[in-house]
DNA sequence: CTGAAAGCGCTAACAA
DNA sequence: TTGTTAGCGCTTTCAG
């Protein structure tokens, strides 16, 4: 571990240059900046975060908040914000915060939530925070505020963040849309559980472009063919074959508000023996790795490339370029595969 | 952004006090360490991690390297361990190191390689580097050795580290037993990518158990029932496509070498019109999430709780419980479930 | 048990 | 363009 003094002694010339050469600065000759460079080199020299961070006030990492590390959606997320940021020199400090689901039973959640803001976001160990799919009260947000570091949000609107999001209703009228067009009037819709997701908008909000694009087609909707689950195969299985045997209602299509469940749906209609497209068309929303593999019709939304985009915006930030807080929409786009077809005519 | 210096004039002690009282040394006065605390919490004071990195050498933080960032299994690692660590109050540095491919094509890759280890990992951010299924050269070995960190490593052995891994071989053993046990003799073998995995050594390792197993049992081995997948659902979807009409084999029965891929050979298994374990029975290895939706009998590892015992190792590490650099073996357990059963008499 | 003071290794004014 | 110097905020001897 040689310091910076050895590396100036080597080169020839102050601690003070080898900083400027090293940090990529201008107002160092070619000359010197190669003399510095190699001589670091020869040393193995690498600057020492802690004193860098101390003595400058950067620390070269970025704090990305997650609510799950279990599921695929924000691991493609991750995976693409953290190569963006590892290409651009930060490392990634990974913070786990699940939503917080107001059980009075949950305090150990309660308390790891609370140690997150009060303890971990604050220690300033981040350049910047990055949250995806963030819900705050309000002293959290605060705290948030009160760190004076760019917070970028995926998934928002955040008040006072910048973030980047899905326009969820145009996801989900679009989805419902396109089995309007193949000619389906009894459409089901499998949606998140409302316990569980107490502030979390998303699932409401694509139930609520489902029921607009079903009420702009004059479509009635029916309060039986939605059904809750919690965004996972078992949960959109469990709920497709609630749909398809429950003997008020007769869905010839599903639209799932997530790929897994709507992987889910398509294995509940083939155990029932239902063929998927011909007897029950499946559309989900995501973009899953999966998706081609069960020729799966899909919203796909580019997780990966989110985890991109979010990370190059927190990057612009750091660099100053400080745009003000707004919501930026998402590109998303239809995938259609097998699991959806024309209505079947009676 | 409170300094110690106000907490001190707060409290009415001296810097020096603060941060003995807060960092629970137990030289301090019970009388004084109330009243630091109470300091603390009215000024909201949390010590800055790069001052305090810088002053005493610990930096509060570890680094955990992983070789996928979108595999379930890595991330229910990812995820045990992250929890045990922030309890502990330390931060989890993520770092992705996708295997190396060896492709010469692949500059990139082999850059982003070399810049983790001559930058990332130097610049002393973290106290420790947890990895899991490293697998590393004599040079990534030696700069890893010049960290004077401990290491700790999941998935080993590996020369020099204090790992924890499982004994591929008895589980692959376990898995085959299993099969032999039900009556099966015609086993067929979803392992790895050879070309894909050149110095991953878990697949070999599970074949050679799946093969010494059937040598005990005194079956012959058939190179046709093995075949070569890369661990995900449709690789296994492909290979049992494969094994199941080949019309020189008639497996009875398929032990995979992941879960993922084992679910891949039960889809591929229905759509042939097979009876999952009627017709062919089915194991994995790993304990996935969706096992028990698939009723899929496998070996569980218990991926989770790993996490959390090599983050512990890396806590009693830290702690100075210096273990000496040794490899130790990790639980495993077959759970029956219904894509297994006795062979069909003819 | 507590305080004074000397750094930890680097960066950023300010001068030159 | 380069060097000098004063910190960055905390921990840790060493005294007391």
């Amino acid at each position: 571990m040689a310091k910076i003094q050895r590396v100036a002694e080597l080169a020839g010339v102050s601690t003070a240059t080898v900083s400027r050469a090293l940090a990529g600065k201008t107002s160092v000759s070619p000359a010197t900046k190669a003399k510095v460079e190699a001589a670091a080199k020869e040393l193995g020299y690498v600057v020492s975060s802690a004193a860098s961070s101390l003595a400058s006030g950067r620390t070269r990492n970025v704090g990305v908040v997650l609510p799950y590390l279990d599921s695929w959606f924000f691991m493609a997320v991750l995976k693409g914000a953290q190569r963006l940021l590892a290409d651009a020199g930060y490392d990634v400090t990974l913070y786990h915060l699940p939503p917080a689901n107001g059980l009075e039973e949950d305090i150990e959640g309660a308390q790891r939530r609370a140690r997150l803001f009060d303890e971990f976001l604050r220690r300033q160990r981040c350049d910047a925070i990055l949250a995806v799919n963030l819900e705050l009260d309000d002293a959290e947000r605060a705290t948030l505020g009160d760190l004076r570091r760019p917070l970028v949000g995926l998934g928002g609107p955040l008040p006072g963040l910048h973030t980047l999001s899905l326009d969820d209703t145009a996801v989900a009228r679009c989805a419902t849309q396109h089995l309007l067009d193949l000619g389906h009037r009894h459409i089901a819709h499998i949606t998140g559980d409302p316990d569980f997701e107490r502030d979390f908008q998303m699932p409401a909000t694509r139930r609520a472009g489902y029921e607009a694009s079903l009420a702009d087609a004059g479509v009635e909707s029916d309060p039986l063919l939605v059904r809750h689950a919690n965004f996972t195969i078992e949960g959109g299985y469990a709920a497709t074959k609630e749909l398809l045997t429950d003997p008020r209602i007769h869905p010839t299509a599903i639209f799932a508000a997530s790929d897994e469940m709507a992987i889910g749906a398509i294995l509940a209609a083939r155990d029932l023996g239902r063929d998927v497209a011909g007897d029950v068309s499946i559309i989900g929303v995501d973009g899953h790795d999966l998706a081609e593999f069960f020729g799966l019709t899909t919203i796909d939304q580019f997780p990966e490339r989110q985890g991109q985009q979010v990370a190059q915006l927190v990057l612009d930030e750091l660099a100053g370029d400080g745009v003000e807080a707004v919501d930026e929409a998402l590109p998303y786009q239809l995938v259609a595969r097998r699991s959806t077809a024309p209505l079947r005519q009676p």
